[in-house]
DNA sequence: GATATTTGACCTGAG
DNA sequence: CCTCAGGTCAAATAT
């Protein structure tokens, strides 16, 4: 009771302990592949929404071009790839599977293209920092990368999910610019990156835009690999694979509790900061793969974000690692975080953003700008703000969504 | 022993 | 008013 929310009158949870010791999931590295080939949720979610549902926010996407009317989604890509930063056609070095290729636009790059849309309704701000690669990226992934090493990071191992990266990115710029001109106000700043895990990637190249897609692209590559690897390929990387922890921002965050979203394949699991005075939660959503799918945060720490030294002070120390923060200068922390924040406007929390696809480290990148987005507000719902942000475009499908 | 994670149940809100 | 889904809590478990 005592507790915000509510309490719940939760004296009877017993629950567990009648029950056998749970392991940890079901989800073997190799359920990963195989979800989303047959579209059945790793939690026995459902299958049936799977499909429609996503797809139909990137159509949607598109849709906003004249020439959306590509049928697969390698030509959407192609034609989107005529932006400037288009990059050629994708090749998965995984992917020979068409399986694979269909579900990286099936599942994640759809996610990020809500994602996207939603930053059209909301507010979005300076793209670039959201995708700037935190120096804490590690290096090490970075480096070790193969595709990172190639000279054309764009073109080498541009997978679906990069190219859609980047023409979403574009979009989005462009959204941003007409949006933020229009309405400062907004708070909702969302990140969008789609993609993967692990960025590796690799800001080397210089635009934001390429940089988000790199980074992406790259961190998806590196996903996959690693967990098809570990299972029945295996590419020789023995290396890692994908984070476990919950998305670094240099906050320690406490995971509370985890769902399966009817909109989503992917579970969302919710994070609260570890921090006393700090309520701000985070839910993020991730594939099979640990890949991060979107995360959206809620509310702003009004501390300071825990010093990475391994000292940790107090709540501070980031058990996960949280190193990369340190120098982040985009510290949402206090962040002001509501002077202008909220117009007043949002009831709820106050401000939300949103990541799509990011990896942990990408989320820093989009929390980093907190401040930026600390106009939120208006997002509506914090929540929503993803789903609802979708219609821009169209409006998903979400068949679930009310 | 402490802390973090997992997981089912419960509560709240929206349709 | 009912139902569904999302969000949160807290016990159990793992590290």
């Amino acid at each position: 009771m005592a507790e915000s929310s509510g309490g719940r009158g939760r004296g009877a949870a017993p629950t567990g302990a009648g029950q056998p010791p749970r392991s940890t999931i079901p989800l073997p590295p190799r359920s990963a592949y195989e979800y989303p080939f047959h579209g059945d949720a790793a939690a026995g979610g459902g299958p049936s929404e799977v499909s429609p549902a996503p797809l139909t926010p990137v159509s949607s996407f598109f849709a906003l071009d004249p020439d959306s009317e590509f049928q697969s989604f390698t030509q959407l890509l192609q034609g989107a790839m005529n932006s400037p930063a288009g990059a050629p056609p994708p090749q998965r070095p995984i992917g020979e599977e068409p399986k694979e290729a269909e579900r990286d636009s099936g599942g994640e790059v759809e996610r990020g293209e809500e994602g996207v849309l939603g930053q059209q309704n909301v507010e979005i701000t300076q793209p670039p920092q959201i995708f700037t690669v935190p120096p804490g990226l590690s290096p090490s992934r970075l480096l070790g990368s193969p595709r990172f090493s190639s000279p054309d990071p764009g073109n080498f191992g541009m997978s679906h999910q990069q190219v859609l990266a980047q023409v979403t990115a574009q979009a989005v710029q462009s959204q941003f610019k007409m949006h933020n001109e229009a309405e400062c106000s907004s708070s909702l700043s969302v990140a969008m990156a789609t993609s993967l895990t692990q960025n590796t990637s690799s800001p080397i190249n210089a635009t934001p835009t390429q940089e988000m897609s790199t980074l992406t692209s790259n961190t998806d590559n590196n996903t996959f690999e690693s967990a098809e690897g570990s299972h029945s390929e295996q590419r020789s990387q023995p290396t890692a694979l994908i984070i476990e922890k919950p998305a670094d921002d240099g906050y320690n965050w406490r995971k509370y509790g985890q769902k399966m979203v009817k909109g989503s394949e992917y579970p969302r699991s919710y994070y609260k900061c570890t921090h006393p005075d700090c309520r701000v939660t985070k839910k993020i959503e991730r594939s099979v793969d640990g890949q991060i799918i979107a995360i959206i945060y809620r509310g702003q720490h009004k501390h300071q974000r825990p010093q990475p030294n391994k000292h940790a002070k107090g709540v501070g120390a980031s058990p996960s690692g949280s190193n990369e923060w340190n120098e982040n200068p985009g510290i949402p922390v206090d962040s002001e975080p509501g002077s202008q924040a909220y117009p007043g406007n949002f009831s709820r929390s106050d401000e939300t953003m949103v990541a799509h696809s990011a990896s942990e480290r990408d989320q820093e990148s989009n929390y980093g700008t907190p401040e930026q987005l600390s106009g939120a507000s208006d997002g509506e719902e914090t929540g929503d703000v993803e789903l609802g942000t979708d219609e821009g475009g169209d409006n998903e499908p979400d068949p679930k969504r009310r």
